[in-house]
DNA sequence: GCTGCAATACCAATATGTTGGTATTTATAT
DNA sequence: ATATAAATACCAACATATTGGTATTGCAGC
């Protein structure tokens, strides 16, 4: 999973905050700079070389041109264009076009797709890595408050083995923290929150 | 510092997200709901007894009625409109009023001033509370996973400090686990299940 | 039969959390 | 004005978790 890098260019001060929240849990993205007009824009993208563009045109009061320069100056940045305005189909590609007033579906796909793409060029293959079924059993306990020991003395191994299946789960899960572990636990119905100590 | 609760009932996605991504910011805030479409707000109202509701009034198609029944249904609930339009100027509270297009410190100042306001109103009627705002400050940020340095960094206080909450937080609730306390946190809308790390 | 994975066990170094103290400052309530 | 509570800071001893290793066994698939 390669890091990918985003330039958020727009006007709106609740737009840009809500792009940024959907890309952080998109994954392993970053928005690097916010801007919310087009002074400065062009040396953005020269010296951050983001993976994304994320644009609204009305930046540049509508000129296309501009916005073509943006693409040129940049191979390997995909452009999205984000805008409030009606009428605005056809003069982009309708894959990577956001209005305003789009639900959660439309816009959530809309930027796994381009980062789907991006991630295909990049040739960067995501591997499910599910844990094994006495890994999930540690988890369960981890998740239910127990100690390693505790852990340990109820499943008759050694507190090594379970120390060495948590290294292992949170390797596989990304996962470090014990609330972490507690969410990813409860959401997978691997325990239920009221039998948590 | 209570903890505040917020309906946001907003069709755009982008805003949504912006709104919730700015209010975790200012504080000790919880977007307990969020909808993009009128039907339910009542019951979601009902039951949920928010503080703020952030509501766009196109989800009404500009009913004002309907609104005014919204202000009815709870006494301590403070409105925030938020408008993708021109013109609705004088037309409700314009010190809670937003617009898409708004800038950062238009968005912040509102958005402050709402939460001054119910702060102040609430300092009196808290009582019950079994542990302090400060320490459910903290304990939110034990739930998000966070360890007791990063927590100390975060607020600029000591790591002492931190670990001293801990011990409070743990007493006052018998809660000794972290698994114990990130569903404690979540049962009581400190934070989401999707903000874990 | 070889390969790879899962489960088991162990070690050592380091990091982080726990517990039981003390103590100061500020704000609020009686 | 004074008692109380909350937030802050610190210490020391101890407990527990994390990380990066190594190693053995058994089992399933090729």
């Amino acid at each position: 999973m390669n890091n990918i890098t985003i330039v958020v260019a727009e006007a709106s001060y609740l737009i840009q905050k809500g792009l940024e929240a959907v890309l952080k849990n998109l994954g392993d993205n970053q928005v690097v700079q916010k801007m919310d007009k087009a002074e400065g824009l062009f040396e953005s993208l020269s010296t951050l070389k983001p993976n994304i563009l994320i644009l609204n045109p009305d930046l540049f009061e509508g000129n296309t041109e501009l916005i073509k320069k943006c693409c040129a100056k940049l191979k390997a940045c995909k452009l999205v264009i984000i805008s409030n305005k009606k009428g605005d189909e056809g003069k982009y590609d309708e894959d990577a076009l956001l209005h305003y007033n789009d639900g959660q579906s439309k816009i959530l796909a809309c930027l796994e797709g381009v980062k789907d793409e991006l991630d295909r060029k990049q040739k960067v293959e995501r591997s499910d890595e599910p844990i094994s079924a006495r890994e999930k059993n540690i988890l369960k306990h981890i998740a239910l408050g127990l100690t390693n020991k505790e852990i340990a003395d109820k499943l008759f191994i050694s507190i090594h083995t379970v120390v060495t299946h948590r290294k292992n789960i949170t390797q596989k899960l990304g996962i470090k923290s014990v609330s972490g572990l507690t969410v990813y636990a409860i959401l997978n119905n691997l325990i239920a929150m009221d039998e948590v100590k």
